[in-house]
This record gives structure tokens, sequence and C-alpha cells, in this order.
DNA sequence: CTTTCGACTTTGAACGTTCAAGACCGTGGA
DNA sequence: TCCACGGTCTTGAACGTTCAAAGTCGAAAG
């Protein structure tokens, strides 16, 4: 059909030189005026786009950027990915930017992927999530001097690369505010074992709000991997408390459900994530702006990639409390 | 680091030109079997992986997919998809081919990306999902004799183009069996306004399976576009009748979980697409296999790559019911 | 002994782009 | 008048791969 348009057709269809086709799309200051409105016309008329493999290969820029797609992990939290893919995405788009996916069993075989992308497609840059303590993905893209971002901050050394997050703490307190002011006083705390930065964050938001309005947090916590039937185990332990709980925040909606469960409906319960589930039972959880994440994400990748490569960046975004009918 | 690895260094390093080079990696057969082991072996001491934009710029083919990443539809569904694209991403790699995402606000939106996809990065094919009645964007690929196949059927003219679908019908009328096996024979269906393929086949199951029971459906049969509320308000609706129904069979988990509220827990209750909602509230489902499908998917475009690009290919893949509490 | 053939290998060119360097041209200073 | 200069544009080369065609060599055929 359409014949194949380059950057020559447009130069003899504009009666101009390759380059200078290459300097309008690239440095149009140093074209005179007229001269690139003639090649700019051409251009449009002939519908020319350039062929990113060409320019890839003079430049060594691909314009790609990784995330990886994982298995979905426990079920009810696996859509959060989803709409953070959807936020890079669009925003990489927006930045003349492509996103392309990946799979791996574990950090190893991540890592094997890395080399492999960064070798056969001269990747620009990755989008990492769901860090771990001490990450060994990060030290080998940061020894190649590979442009990466992660969502979700290195617990251990917060400046060593460049991250979004979202304040975890922040969306427990808010939580356990709500809670507050509605009246409760007896609040536990369903979340992981300590140990993980996220779970503890979350934690940390419950006790500190807690004690900034006097109530005592102590035996009021519980730690369970995540799951809705340890949410429930948690919660009817804490039941059985001589003077029980009233209220559960919860360190995911996983858990937030089990409370719900165990509880009847008669107490109060706040989930984490905002997942479909809890839009579905009317749950009230904390939602993370997702689409903003992803977004600041993109900007911190292309800031290494176009701008200086001096110093990392981080970023802390606020979550927000969705009030529904469990709270 | 490491020094850039080209062809060229394989080359010198295995004491051969490029070109056998090359010859071992795309068509073994015709390099003698000593100097392929030298080649190979040199292969892997350098660590080479063959510059997939250069090739590209001589072969035209990009090793590419693409696959439109939506905004998560209603908010249950919308892990269906999280859960395709893993399988998608995953089989492709195994196939040497890798996925990249786009997103775009309708048809007309979409179009001008798959231009915009073709030219800059000159895409193999497309993986489209969720296809309308007459699909535009089957008609515009088809033309310019893009390959693509599509994971839901065109249900107006099945052979037009390949595609991979599930057995609708089948799912719905497993459900139904299901009900019928249990004791019930008032059973209900809650689907979405006749007109569209999916829902209509849905609905197909159940009627077919009630008949061939000897049951009377008329009259049992609700439709409401997709969420909770209106699945609560057709159930509502259906119980109010003088020989009120035991069981709802629903075309949707949404539908399914407003079904649920408004009966009370009291009835039997099936969705479809086993979500993580229905798995958090132990909704029993219809659960489609996912990965299967993007496996199918991938093969068929595969197919249409490599082989030949004779004809279009179908494949109909059946649900399986997973039962939990409610049915 | 020469020719032909087949198996294997090499050479030059090309894909579409951008970099580096050079060419052209009009202006202004010496 | 001549030259240097800055602004503008063009030319050749290169990125890493594969295609097409040509080269090499030993063995079999004439």
């Amino acid at each position: 059909m359409a014949e194949k348009v380059t950057i020559a057709t447009v130069a003899a269809h504009a009666q101009v030189s390759r380059q200078t086709v290459s300097n309008v799309l690239n440095s149009p200051h140093i074209v005179r005026e007229e001269t690139r409105r003639r090649v700019e016309e051409a251009i449009a008329a002939l519908g020319y786009r350039a062929n990113q493999a060409a320019r890839q290969m003079r430049t060594g820029r691909s314009h790609l950027l990784a995330v990886r797609i994982e298995p979905t992990r426990d079920g009810i939290n696996g859509s959060v990915l989803d709409r953070f893919l959807h936020g890079l995405t669009f925003a990489a788009a927006a930045a003349g930017y492509r996103v392309m996916l990946y799979t791996a069993d574990g950090d190893g075989d991540e890592i094997k992927t890395f080399d492999d992308l960064l070798a056969s497609y001269d990747l620009d840059g990755f989008v990492l999530t769901g860090t771990d303590h001490g990450d060994v993905r990060t030290f080998w893209l940061a020894e190649r001097d590979v442009p990466f971002v992660t969502f979700g901050r290195p617990w251990d050394a917060p400046e060593r690369h460049s991250w979004v997050d979202v304040d975890n703490a922040d969306g427990t307190a808010q939580a356990t505010r709500r809670l507050i002011e509605t009246g409760h006083r007896r609040i536990a705390f369903i979340g992981w074992p300590a140990g993980s930065g996220v779970g503890d964050d979350r934690r940390d938001g419950w006790q500190r709000t807690m004690k900034a309005y006097d109530l005592d947090p102590a035996g009021l916590d519980r730690g369970a991997s995540d799951s809705i039937p340890n949410g429930a185990e948690c919660a009817r332990d804490l039941l059985t408390m001589p003077d029980a709980p009233t209220a559960f925040v919860c360190a995911s909606d996983s858990l937030a459900l089990g409370a719900l469960q165990a509880a009847g409906g008669r107490k109060a319960v706040t989930g984490f994530d905002d997942t479909p589930v809890a839009q579905a039972v009317g749950l009230t959880s904390v939602s993370q702006p997702l689409p903003e994440a992803a977004a600041r994400c993109i900007d911190l990748l292309i800031h290494h990639l176009d701008g200086s490569p001096t110093g990392t960046h981080q970023v802390l975004l606020q979550p927000s409390l969705v009030v529904r009918t469990t709270a």
C-alpha cells in the first residue's frame, strides 16, 4: 500500500538534504524559519514518522522502558499493578517513550532478563515495583549505570537511588484519625509481621496517631502474612481481649476483609489499597494515587535519561482515605 | 564497562566472517559442524546477543507485539486483563517476542496509535481484547495486512480473522447444571441487556441448560448494565415473583455480588470471571483459562508471522466452574 | 588434466537514521 | 580587495545486522 516514507522521501519532497530534515526534527533552532516550514509541511503531507530502530542504531537510545508484570500475587492486591501499569504507559507515551513488559521468576531470573533486554533491545530504563530490603536488582542496575526508578523506597538507604513512594504511615494515620473522630477509642491494628518496610510504616502510622490522641496502643497490635483467613484469626483473637477493640485498622484489604468477617460487620474496619474488593464490599480503605505515582516515576526516569545524571530524587505522595460503609 | 559485543567481535574471536556468525544464528544447517561449534563457543564466551534494532532494519521484523492496557473498566473485572497480560508476556518471551503496551481513548484513537506504532516501531502484530460488533479496528488492520489476533470472537462473522475465545455459553451451562444437580429448580439469570455477543452467549448457556432439564426459563431472565447495585436490583425484582427463584446465575461477578447482597446469602449465586472479589467473598464463579488463552493468542499470532498466511484460525477454550460457598 | 559441481565461506551493499566534517554564501572588518 | 566569520545546508560515514552475489576448495566427472 503506502510506500515506506523515510527521511529521504521527505528530503526530496521538501528539496533539502536528509540532514536538514533530521535537524528540523532534532534541533529546529539551527534551521532557517522558511526551510523549517517547508520541511514540516512535507512531513505532514507524507505522514512521515521517524523509524525508531534506525534512530536507535545511531544514538543508542531506544525510547523503550521496561516494567515487570507479576503473576497476580495474592489475587486481591493484583489489580494495583494493573492501574499502575496503565498510568505508566500513559505517562510514557506523553513523553515519547513506550513501555515493554517482561516476566521473571525471582530476582535472579529478573537480572538475567535485564541483561537480555539491555543487550537485545537497548532499553533506556527500568521501573521496578515491590523492592525488598537491600534489593539485589538495584545494585546490579546501579553498577551498570542503567537508569531506573523504583515504586517503593529502599528502606535501608533512602537516597541510594531515585524512587517514588506513597506515604504509608500517613495512610494508616488518616484511617486511625477518622476512627478516633467517629468515637472509637480501642482501635487495633492488624498488619504483617515486623520486618517489611511497608508493613512497619503502616503500623507506625497507626501507633503514632494513637499516641498523639493519648490512646494506648499496647496489646492492640497483631501481625500475620497477608490473607483473609489470617485477618479473621487476628481479629477473633483481639476480640477475646478483656477490653476488646471496637475498630480495626488493617494493612491490606485482604486482612481487612478477614477482620470484617470475624467481626460480623459490627465493628469498624479500614483496609489498605482500595482494591476492587473494597469497592465491592463497601470497605473503607486507603487509596494510593497510582496514576500520579506512575507519572512521577516516568518523570524521574526521563530526567535521568535526558537531563543531568547528578544525584537521585525522591518523591513521596500522600494517599487518601476512601470512606465507605465500614468505618 | 563491558565493551559492546557485536557480530564482528564474535566473528573475529571465532576466526570467521560476520556472515557465517549470522548463518549460525539464522540458518545453522548450512554451516559446517565444526565451524558452527566454534562460533557457538565464541558467542557463549563473549555473551553475544543480537541487536534487535539492527536486525529489524534489515529484516523489517521487530519481534515486538502490542497490547492495549485499559484503565480498569469497572474495578472488579479489571484484573482479568492483568492475568491475561502476564500470560501473554510469558508466552511471547518463550517465542522470542516482547510485549509492548499502549493506551487509547476509544477506537479512533486506537487506530491512530496503530499507525504510530507501526511506523515508528515496526510492530509485528497486535493482540486485541474486548472486540465489539463489527469492530473498526479489525478492518483497519486487515486492510493493511497487519497480523493480529483478538481475544473474543467477532460475533457477526466468525471466520473473518483469527481469534481465541472462551466458550461463555458452556460456562453458564456448567453453573446452571451444578445448581440443578444440587436441587434447584427455579434458577434465574441476571445478565446484560441483549445485544452484546458475550452477554447473549452467557444467557444462552443458562437457557439451553434449563430446557435440557425440562425447566421453564420464562420470566426468570433479567438484564442490566454491569454493576453491583444493578445486580441487587434485578435480584430483588426476581424475588418478588410469585414462584421466586432459589438460585441466580449471573453474567459477571459484579452482578453476582449484587444478587448476593439482595438475597442476604440465603440463595445460591454464581458469578463469572472468577475475579479476586469472588475469591474474597467465597463466590462460586466461572473461571476463564487466561494463561492458556494468552498462550494460544501468541501461538496464532506467531503462526501468522512465521508460517503461511493462509486463512484464519479459531480457538475456543472451555471455562471451568470454581465451586465455593455460594452454590 | 581440465571442467563442473556442491558445500561452505566471504564480500559488498543496504536498511534509515544521526554525527562529524565540510561546502556555500553573504556580511563586515582590515 | 581580500579574508575571516557565522549562519545555513550538504556530504560521507557509521551504527549492527542480513541479503545477494561472488569466492574458495576439494572431489567427482569428463
